[in-house]
DNA sequence: TCAGAACGGAACCGATCAGTACCGTTTGGA
DNA sequence: TCCAAACGGTACTGATCGGTTCCGTTCTGA
């Protein structure tokens, strides 16, 4: 059974917003690189901005899950998600957070784009929160937001610099906070 | 004698560029916004692309003119630059960096936009160097770096919650550094 | 005063945008 | 075997995109 038009047009869509932007790429490009006719396209989604919200809703669940394995490949400590952005910005295809330039390139703060970007970045912080506390860190809230925070910045300045090296800037900012952190116990 | 068409068309084209993205803007809103006719436009500016070229120049004069005024009313140390920030974040129109904006905005990284926005970040990065310098830092090269990032990440955060919070975050950290870091003498 | 630059307005260009309607074919389950 | 759902392809809509051309007016400096 060959992949569901469904299927193909999630992909086909991640890929081409992601390189090039949601706004930059239209409906024609994601269906004569899908293969899906334009009748399908529309029988599985209302328009395109169903299309761009299901296809950060996958990307939320994804990339979240691949966070995870990479964290715990790297030991499993909170300074390994650093190790993890590391591995992202040396791809040849890294073109910054997904959701960080949905925010930036869907002006409107109340559209459904920018609701899901919201969501992921409550749920990378929340889990950042999660490997703090179980290092034993005092207040893991206040430290997952400023990890949170060196994670984006990091993001962005690979994207500026086209190198991994701002990974380990960051981490390297962080490994301090989480030195001079309070501990439970 | 009434402001220049040029004139008008950089600041229109300015403040609609940044409220909702360089791609999203029409020259046609440009024109009817601006009460700039469409042939002079095209006589001063060769095309749209050029235009964004242009408005990225002044901002970039602008906004590192408007830092360095709002440093020196902080006290002129290397922690202002966050209270310069926690300023704009509140500002109501506040829709992130327009350069960080761009670059994300445009995929390209060889196009001229791309190329100012980079410049423009190269030259942030080189007046907090010399903030760091005054202040008596060993390793200012190292340490501007690492503030560029947390100013970024404290951008990026603030367009994302809407709140100048991120800025004192930020700053709590970039405190941290600076009262770690090694001293000269 | 007068020539020429600068200007605003409008008509027009081909290309592309998101979205709709209808076509004939392929496919999977009863 | 047969029906219906799912499918790919094509033609079309009105709107908008960036850009060109011409025309008549306004403004300015010599």
């Amino acid at each position: 059974m060959p992949v569901q038009a469904r299927e193909r047009l999630l992909r086909t869509a991640e890929d081409l917003f992601y390189a090039e932007g949601v706004r930059a790429v239209g409906v024609e490009r994601i269906l004569s690189e899908s293969g899906v006719g334009r009748a399908s396209f529309y029988r599985h989604f209302p328009g395109k901005e169903d299309l761009v919200v299901a296809v950060l809703e996958g990307r939320d669940v994804r990339w979240r899950a691949w966070l995870a394995q990479r964290v715990a490949a790297h030991g499993g400590g909170p300074l390994a998600v650093f190790d993890a952005l590391a591995e992202r910005f040396s791809a040849a295809d890294f073109r910054g957070c997904a959701f960080i330039n949905t925010i930036v390139e869907t002006a409107d703060p109340d559209s459904a784009a920018h609701q899901v970007a919201a969501g992921h970045k409550a749920a990378v912080c929340e889990y950042v929160r999660g490997l703090l506390a179980a290092d034993g860190v005092a207040e893991p809230d206040v430290l997952a937001g400023r990890f949170v925070l060196l994670m984006d910045g990091a993001i962005v300045t690979a994207l500026r610099e086209r190198t991994p090296d701002a990974a380990y800037r960051a981490r390297d900012v962080a490994e301090a906070l989480l030195a001079a952190a309070e501990r439970v116990g």
